[in-house]
DNA sequence: TTGTAAGCGTTATCAC
DNA sequence: GTGATAACGCTTACAA
């Protein structure tokens, strides 16, 4: 079935139909209404790669979803959704496996579907240094910093990492903690792992208090390796009585192997998370965490996007506060 | 960029570049390897549009993940990864919201893609009701039972949901536990929760124990609607002692509701979730669920995919043995 | 082994 | 307002 034998049908020509069935003006109301009819009857698509192929561009916005079990970018994309749902510009949500490369796969659907513009949600720098010149439309990456990549087309929006990490460091201090852990990622292949390790060290300079290398260990993002790096970190520095996991869900496994061990949190040692995530909510006890704004990172990732309507506007890159929600896992150490 | 360009600066013809791109036999060593080499030097990308416009049919099979935050459907994806990625057939993994209508993006992406055969991770029953007749390509449904829907091209695969309910069920009434509740779906709208209170049913039934309709919440599968069912419950049988949620999800939100009632767990009250996600050994205490099988949901997928390869196969629809994993958070009852 | 050319289903530019 | 018709970039007979 294609539009020559919706034509063939209605009796009007291929040129009619395409008219009606994309809305467009000059078209009677009969041949509107005939050929919208015979379409609804037939269950007609029109399609999507001859349509592509032809079409030099389309409206759509393209989000890139890096990872897909990840709750804070499932709240980005609920606030992008409700933010765009009602403007002219389709959505297409991508999501890609974590460890696949965000920046070729964009490449890839910048062929098939011709995007007014990007969104990736996370990404790897390393990927951006060796694809994205391949890209040309406008670009935002959020809660990554792009400062120091040189791409005129490629803006960012990050929480303040830095600020964060020294919230939540000081948040510990606060309470007297003095022999912190800290849970991270690769500070090397990690630019916002980096970020927040900045934060700390800034953090317990301020404090007068020494952060020693061992006193920090490197973890994937995942429940089961926070459990191991507690563990590792609590059998290397059995006088540590609080854990700052620069993800929720670290955090969590953190806590877990921690009552392993026989410890209660918070009287015997405390955890504090990053994300803000709902699932710190359920845990028990509850996690303090320090909280990325969803609703933040995508009206200024939005608003990024929309400057670049200025044909020769330039890559700008902003940052967002975070907030610490304080909880069951931190309070006053014995 | 296009294949022309290519047959221009090689001094070839369209047709050999083509069918170099396409690794097709019939060309000189000579012409390959010019024809690769400036491809790759110009980063040369096929166009996708063109190429599936012009092609009847693609290798690729397709997967339909529903729900983007799912532990379980994230096993099931890389256990299909990881038999499907040796083999001739591209996968095309596309994730859509919970909400989103599943068969309707399937009838748009065979539009699209062509595949050979495609396999819906989860599905709502209506929705097959409703669009599945545009879709003639071998389908199979995972995790849901399409035994009585009427589509000769569509298998299901499913854990056996009534013998799991019965197993949680059981588990408890050993323990000695009398007073149980239940938390789970709608039985209207989910025919998994449907299969999963019968299973209760028949459990208690043998056991010679009623089930009051009361001792029934209906929730979504989240952590917050499993918090309020939980609460909801105790609130109108405050002589539970024992609750069994149709998702860990739930359970984990039960068990923070029953913290902050003040219930010990599992010395005042037992916890029994379903699924099996590596989530729930981080949750203190660890969880005691009904695990699925993801290896053999994908093991049974995969040949029921397979089975379509003689053409007038029919419909089959299996079922998959659960586990019990007992874990902490239950135990004889005080 | 290689080249030529017909189409895949649209959209868009013309005439009318 | 409508109808031809030329692309869009590719694959694939068929011819050479």
């Amino acid at each position: 079935m294609t539009i020559k034998d919706l034509a063939a049908q209605t009796g009007y020509s291929v040129g009619t139909v395409s008219r009606v069935l994309n809305n467009q003006p000059h078209v009677s109301e009969a041949a509107r209404e005939a050929i919208l009819r015979a379409a609804a009857a037939a269950d007609f698509k029109l399609n999507p790669n001859a349509k592509q192929l032809k079409q030099q561009q389309s409206n759509s916005i393209l989000v890139i979803c890096k990872g897909t079990v990840n709750e804070l970018f499932d709240n980005l994309l609920v606030a992008i959704q409700a933010r765009i749902a009602q403007t002219e510009y389709p959505l297409i949500v991508d999501y890609i496996d974590e460890v696949e490369n965000e920046v070729r796969r964009a490449v890839q659907l910048c062929l098939e579907k011709k995007p007014r513009g990007i969104l990736f949600l996370g990404g790897n720098r390393q990927h951006f240094l060796e694809d994205f010149h391949h890209i040309n439309v406008p670009c935002v990456l959020v809660t990554n910093d792009a400062r120091d990549l040189p791409f005129p087309n490629l803006s960012s929006v990050s929480s303040d990492d830095i600020l964060a990490a020294e919230m939540a460091i000081d948040h510990l201090v606060e309470l007297g903690h003095r022999n912190i852990g800290v849970i991270g990622g690769s500070r090397e292949y990690s630019d916002t792992t980096a970020l927040r390790y900045q934060g700390c060290i800034n953090a317990f300079q301020r404090q007068g208090l020494s952060f020693p290398e061992d006193h920090y260990e490197t973890a994937r993002f995942s429940y089961e390796d926070g459990y191991r790096a507690a563990r590792a970190l609590l059998e290397r520095r059995p006088e540590l009585t609080a854990i700052f996991a620069m993800s929720d869900v670290m955090a969590i496994g953190a806590m877990r192997a921690l009552a392993d061990l026989g410890k209660r949190i918070p009287e015997d040692i405390c955890v504090v998370g990053f994300d803000g995530l709902a699932m710190g909510d359920f845990a028990i006890p509850r996690l303090t965490t320090v909280a990325q704004s969803a609703e933040e990172l995508v009206n200024h990732s939005l608003r990024l996007l929309a400057h670049y309507a200025d044909p020769d506007a330039t890559a700008l890159h902003e940052t967002v506060p975070v907030t610490l929600m304080k909880k069951e896992s931190t309070h006053r150490p014995v």
